[in-house]
DNA sequence: TGTACATCAGTGAACGCGCGTTCACTGATGTAC
DNA sequence: TGTACATCAGTGAACGCGCGTTCACTGATGTAC
């Protein structure tokens, strides 16, 4: 066994996908740079190849885990609600669409940063890219009550399509206002569930 | 008078800016390399000096051409369709949400092309963005009955995201079926108007 | 109408820079005895 | 436990390339007489 070198290495590529994650959020696909992402990482750019074997494989890479980080963060805000009696489409869309978003790019759902680039991707790219579509299309679906399902892609549409929006105004009167609105919007249109319990 | 001169060079300024309106929206502002949109609009890099101040400048024109080319089109479909009875929403919602833009990036709204990265341009940039975005929740709201007024972001982000979420799915089956959803479900939940006469 | 000159839109070489990728090297970590 | 050697994660210089921008120049278009 040589534990100590095998995590040792495990470490720096872990470190350099979760940097590459908040930049694709941040500056999109299009705004990766290797030496960049390595540098917020605290390493060197020569290293780079020693870990992917491509700028295109890092972009694959940063797609997973930017994703797992957001369902990390939805899973919590779950968690922290559900003692509140609300739904489980509630905690979805106040997630999602939760005003700490409109200040912060690197954080939040990648779809929302990264739909338009999709289809200009290199085949590894996109195919990737297309998956976590249908899954988060997949996973508003699953909040959704049965007689709502068929709602499932325009409801994920306003997701993305709003924080973009709200997200172009900027921290202001006018992003919170989209916002808000359509947080409301959503929830008076699709949200069953009775406050009290 | 110097008629030929004034009228060659804005021509000539005219045939960039369209070139780069059609490059902004299959690309990206990320994407737009000066040396090709010279290149697509057939002039050799060098001049581009002469007629912008800067690669900036060029993006604020390029948006506005091509914020005024979808303008046309939709009053386009709209005189299309209005013979047939059909609401300004529903010829809204079927124009922006059309098949077409499946295939062709270089078309369609330059907002569901550009939203993403408007928050990281400067700041001419992103306020000539933003006006483009509180424009379009206006024609959006300008072609809804009173009582759904309060639902213009809800419904332009819809439209924004879905044509972005299906353009990342390409034009298959699933692409098409995100689009004919969101297209019936906005028709069903906000057109009011009755198809006879 | 014809010639000499002025204008200026567009050309193409050049600049400094950051990109993705490669590779010979370093030096800290781990192994053998 | 202590020394000699092997491994290999990370370093930093270098590559060819395309970027945004500048500028001296060209040659077609228009003016003056």
């Amino acid at each position: 066994m040589k534990p100590t070198f095998n995590s040792r290495k495990k470490d720096t590529h872990e470190r350099i996908v979760a940097a590459a994650a908040h930049v694709i959020r941040s500056h999109g696909y299009a705004g990766v740079s290797v030496a960049e992402v390595m540098k917020k990482a605290g390493y060197t750019h020569g290293g780079f190849y020693a870990h992917f074997k491509s700028r295109d494989a890092l972009l694959v890479e940063a797609l997973d885990c930017a994703s797992q980080d957001i369902a990390v963060e939805a899973a919590r805000v779950a968690r922290l609600r559900a003692g509140a009696g609300a739904s489980e489409f509630r905690c979805l869309v106040e997630a999602y669409l939760a005003d700490q978003y409109l200040g912060t790019l690197e954080n939040g759902c990648p779809i929302a940063a990264l739909a338009a680039e999709m289809p200009r991707q290199s085949q590894a790219v996109r195919g990737a890219s297309m998956a976590r579509v249908h899954q988060l299309i997949a996973a508003v679906r699953s909040t959704l009550p049965e007689s709502y399902r068929a709602m499932a892609s325009v409801i994920t549409g306003s997701l993305v399509g709003t924080l973009q929006l709200a997200r172009a105004l900027g921290d202001t009167p006018q992003g919170r206002e989209v916002l808000s609105a359509t947080r409301e919007s959503l929830l008076r249109l699709y949200d069953t569930s009775v406050p009290a319990h």
